[in-house]
RNA sequence: GCGCCUGUAGCUCAGUUGGAUAGAGCAUCGGCCUCCGAAGCCGAGGGUCGGAGGUUCGAAUCCUCUCAGGCGCACCA
């Protein structure tokens, strides 16, 4: 919507250019505002004011000789100037309906716009595979998700990958943990140390084990044990995920990319960014924005987590993506600038790479704490609050933050069916518009899914025209959205819209004697049934139509 | 000590990336169902935008300093 005014002013001050009124130069980008205030008009621009000192006047005569411009379109009603040099922007109704009338015809498809080309990786949950997911990783499934529709409808290419940290000592603990358990269940005796995996899921690995050992009359081993392990924790990680709506397409494994850990740490060689000290390898990060050097290489030999990310963002890049975004949990962020650090340090532009950080989930229960811990067993996991509050509030309360900020996650509050959880707000919305409709047609109303445009233009009331205009919004807030990447700002979009059509709704009669009336305030309903419901599944939020 | 994030209404948080009189929800108080869903609506009270300087036509937003909280500063992953 501010894309086609943003045009609109440029074109007016394009032609004043080539009719030599304005200074033949180019101009800084022109930014349209919606005013808070509607007396300002549905669009406002400070073009005149960033004008002044190019053109060398002052920012209210260049107003002038914009505004006569910008009057000029069919499409504006008037345009005026206000205090400092602000141009207000007022369109004519027939441009509202006429905007209404788009997007009945697009349905589905409105908020989503054309592709754009590009290609976008983004790496999300990436949880270890050593015990099924928590709170804290539904945070970053929540986030993650809606961020790749987001973008999704923004026009990018999205792919959605899971790191799956397959290598290192975790997992060999995690194989000991299923190894000790698998003989307690053949009645040995056993200790579990300090590192090793405790949760009762641990045993039923343990137990699958036994069997997938009796039938291939095979040996234990270290390797198996941990091999079964890992591929078991993955079944039950992504069948978390399932039930959370959430679906990756590409798994990469760390210990796949093995050959391309050497591969990558000899670039790095050649291009003289590594050093030999205390019998390690070191990567000379320090020179490249990052604290202090970083071992690549221990003095045992063994290869550092670091290596492996720094091979596994080589292979990123390498895949030809436009972007790569990883989203990480907050306790990572001292990690971000080594890792573009070795991004620099490979001759890569990271400027295509970026971090979402996701701050720590409190998990409250009336109030109070819940303690989490992994090893220990006692963690909340994802599977328990969705069974206990079900996926959409889960999603809405988690896409309710900016994802940067600490969340407070009450399950009583989220468990509530009541007007103080808001995402029963958005969902009644809808519900309440399905239900309308069905009444509508019950007195005989007729309800075309198509838009009559000779209906709509019954639609001149201000609140009429209100609702549109907020509906037109909606656009704006997708782009805005996958800019800035903050999904976030499409869930308080949805409460100001729902929050909007309530109130129309109580004050205005849609079902009337009035047919024409009738009929396009039956229009005007569905779109926002539309946008509610577009708008919630980029959130991955269902949309009832009885609640 | 260094770095990142966060300080906005009693509470939980938005704030269109420098714009016009700082906004929602919850909570509190007062109203609205003989009529399309009251999981709703209308109204009221409540603010030195942590603090102090600075930049300019203009600052919650940018810069510097400062205070408070969280999180990081591994040859762990």
């Amino acid at each position: 919507m501010r894309v086609r005014v943003r045009e609109l002013i440029a074109v007016a001050h394009a032609s004043g250019r080539s009719d030599g009124i304005f200074v033949d130069r180019d101009i800084p980008s022109i930014i349209v505002e919606k005013p808070k205030s509607e007396e300002f008009g549905d669009f406002s621009t400070n073009l005149a004011m960033l004008l002044a000192p190019i053109e060398k006047k002052k920012p209210r005569d260049i107003a002038v000789l914009l505004t006569e411009r910008i009057s000029a379109d069919e499409r504006v009603e008037k345009c005026e100037i206000a205090g400092p040099g602000f141009i207000n922007i007022f369109l004519k109704e027939s441009y509202w309906t006429g905007l209404l009338s788009e997007i009945i015809e697009l349905g589905p498809d409105f908020g989503k716009h054309e592709s754009n080309g590009k290609r976008v990786q983004v790496e999300f949950v990436s949880a270890n595979p050593t015990g099924p997911l928590h709170i804290g990783h539904a945070r970053g499934a929540a986030v993650g998700d809606a961020l790749c529709r987001v973008l999704e409808a923004a026009g990018f290419d999205v792919t959605r990958e899971f790191y799956i940290n397959d290598a290192g000592m975790q997992v060999v603990r995690l194989g000991e943990s299923v190894e000790l358990r698998r003989r307690e269940l053949n009645g040995e005796k056993i200790e579990l140390g300090e590192n090793h995996y405790k949760g009762d899921y641990i045993i039923d690995i343990a137990r699958a084990y036994q069997k997938a050992l009796d039938d291939s009359k095979s040996d234990p081993s270290p390797e198996a044990a941990r091999d079964f392990a890992v591929q078991a924790m993955l079944g039950i990680i992504k069948g978390d995920l399932a039930a959370f709506g959430v679906e990756f397409d590409t798994w990469q494994s760390e210990r796949d990319l093995d050959a391309k850990i050497i591969d990558a740490i000899d670039e790095l060689k050649d291009k003289g960014h590594v050093k030999n000290e205390d019998g390690a390898v070191w990567l000379k990060t320090e020179a490249l924005g990052d604290d202090k050097d970083r071992v690549l290489e221990k003095a045992n030999g063994e290869r550092t987590y670091f290596a492996s990310d720094i091979a596994y963002h080589r292979e990123k890049i390498r895949q030809g993506f436009d972007q790569i975004v990883d989203i990480w949990g907050a306790d990572h962020h001292g990690y971000e600038a080594r890792v573009r650090a070795a991004m620099q340090a490979l001759g890569f532009d990271d400027s295509l790479f970026s971090v979402i950080f996701i701050q720590m989930v409190s998990l409250l229960r009336d109030g109070k704490p819940v303690q989490m811990g992994k090893r220990s067993g006692d963690f909340v996991s994802l599977k328990q609050v969705l069974d206990e509050v079900g996926s959409d509030a889960c999603r809405f309360f988690f896409l309710m933050r900016k994802s940067d900020a600490q969340l407070d996650f009450d399950l009583e509050l989220a468990k509530k069916e009541a007007s103080e959880n808001p995402v029963y707000y958005v969902q009644y919305c809808h519900a309440r518009i399905c239900s309308l409709i069905a009444h509508a047609a019950d007195k005989g109303a007729v309800i075309s899914k198509a838009p009559n445009d000779q209906l709509l233009k019954n639609l001149v009331s201000r609140d009429d025209l209100d609702l549109i205009k907020r509906l037109s919004l909606f656009e704006d807030v997708i782009i805005k959205s996958s800019e800035v990447m903050e999904p976030h700002r499409v869930t308080y979009y949805l409460q100001e819209l729902a929050g909007a059509f309530h109130s129309y709704y109580n004050k205005n009669r849609v079902v009337s004697d009035d047919p024409d009336l009738t009929g396009a305030r039956l229009q005007l309903c569905g779109a926002v049934k539309t946008v509610i419901r577009n708008g919630l599944t980029i959130l991955g939020v269902s949309t009832p139509e009885k609640m």
